[in-house]
DNA sequence: GCACACTTAATTGTATACAAATTTTTCTTT
DNA sequence: AAAGAAAAATTTGTATACAATTAAGTGTGC
């Protein structure tokens, strides 16, 4: 996958990450061939990863057609993403390097300081800084092959579009989830640190649905 | 995917699943497309989906590698999978009806009877009886998506492989674990069902992997 | 005026042809 | 003879052309 294959793929995924086609709306292959300025082949290439990722669904003869996901499937996404994020944080906190754990404390201090940013820029940085985080600790866990398929989960569509609604609030709660990770991995609980990153997952997962913490009001709620 | 390219796919798999080509073995595309009866573009698209459920590898411009596994890749594959169908369990206690109990206790009784049999057929029908189970299992948690995403993960490499190589004696311990699923799914007790599965799960990798359970014999091991 | 069948147009699926990259072979040089 | 470079051959990647299926449009019958 280079060249035009990976053009057609980044070209549509950001334009299906901002929402320029609507929910279940048909995608022509003819059109997208010549958004990209290349081929029907390359855009079919693309058209079927997308399709694994659940951005797109396939259905034979008739074509591709954007993904609407219901309330419960987003849920379940982020329910078996907190179950598998979770198994990494519990074997990064039996075998992180201190080295790996200088590493994630330093970003749990940049991303402190982001959180003072605002706008776009807050944004950008915050996302960046927190992927290199998760990547830390799916690197600690010392599982090649988990990385790879937590991190193609990670990069599914609901998650991908759940991200970028974060307030600084949000951000400074995130980071807190950090800390008491980090914290659990130091001290070898891998308990502790599974129980710590699902907590932080299913935090995103209720941000985004509106719904609620009991005891806090709406702009207090955590997010990932 | 339908046709030339659904004919492929299913060739090439079968193929891979009986070990015709060697572990690294690279896939030309030509000889793929002529052994299939079709030509380089569903076989392309084949592998590419092949790719995606870790059945080969895919190196830009050099084409693609029949994936070799190693045993820690088997193990976090297994610890997954584990993780995943963990979860399914626990939500399938909380929501299975009545009627999908009875099934799996049906399904129970059809495999202590297998177990009677001998060779291919009792090897054959067990698979057949165990995916039934499981299957009823994940449409319990009333989760589509999620039954989806773990659907996809049993089909993969690792898994597939790994199935068909028990005995008697392993089944009749495959089954107890149903049992003692069902039972826990009868109560309502979600954290037993998830405890349950994933014991369930993990024998079989321990099986996989000619380790043992302390305190048993090799033949006594238990495998999914 | 509405439903249904048929014809036409548009879209996806597959095959083939060409371009770009990689691997292999061959030839030169030390 | 071995190492490196250049050239040929093979293989993957992309574009285009054709086949098959599906969607849309048109006309006819009731």
């Amino acid at each position: 996958m280079s060249g035009a294959s990976e053009r057609a793929y980044e070209e549509i995924r950001k334009r299906l990450l901002r929402g320029d086609f609507a929910p279940g709306a048909r995608l022509s292959e003819s059109e997208l061939s010549e958004l990209c300025g290349v081929s029907r082949t390359p855009v079919r290439e693309a058209l079927r990863r997308l399709a694994l990722e659940y951005f797109v669904r396939i259905e034979p003869n008739r074509g591709a057609f954007v993904i609407d996901w219901s309330r419960e499937d987003i849920v379940d996404m982020f329910e078996m993403r907190s179950m598998l994020e979770g198994l990494a944080a519990r074997k990064a906190a039996m075998r992180a390097t201190p080295p790996q754990m200088v590493q994630m404390s330093d970003i749990i201090d940049k991303i402190d300081e982001v959180a003072e940013y605002s706008g776009d820029k807050m944004m950008a940085s915050f996302l960046r800084l927190n992927r290199e985080f998760h990547d830390v600790v799916f690197s600690a866990s010392g599982s090649p092959r988990l990385t790879e398929i937590i991190s193609r989960f990670v990069e599914q569509a609901v998650v991908v579009r759940t991200a970028a609604q974060f307030t600084p609030k949000d951000i400074l709660r995130s980071n807190q989830h950090h800390k008491e990770l980090l914290g659990a991995i130091r001290s070898r609980n891998g308990v502790l640190a599974e129980t710590v990153m699902r907590v932080h997952i299913l935090a995103a997962s209720s941000r985004y649905h509106d719904s609620y913490m009991p005891g806090l009001g709406a702009d207090e709620m955590a997010a990932e």
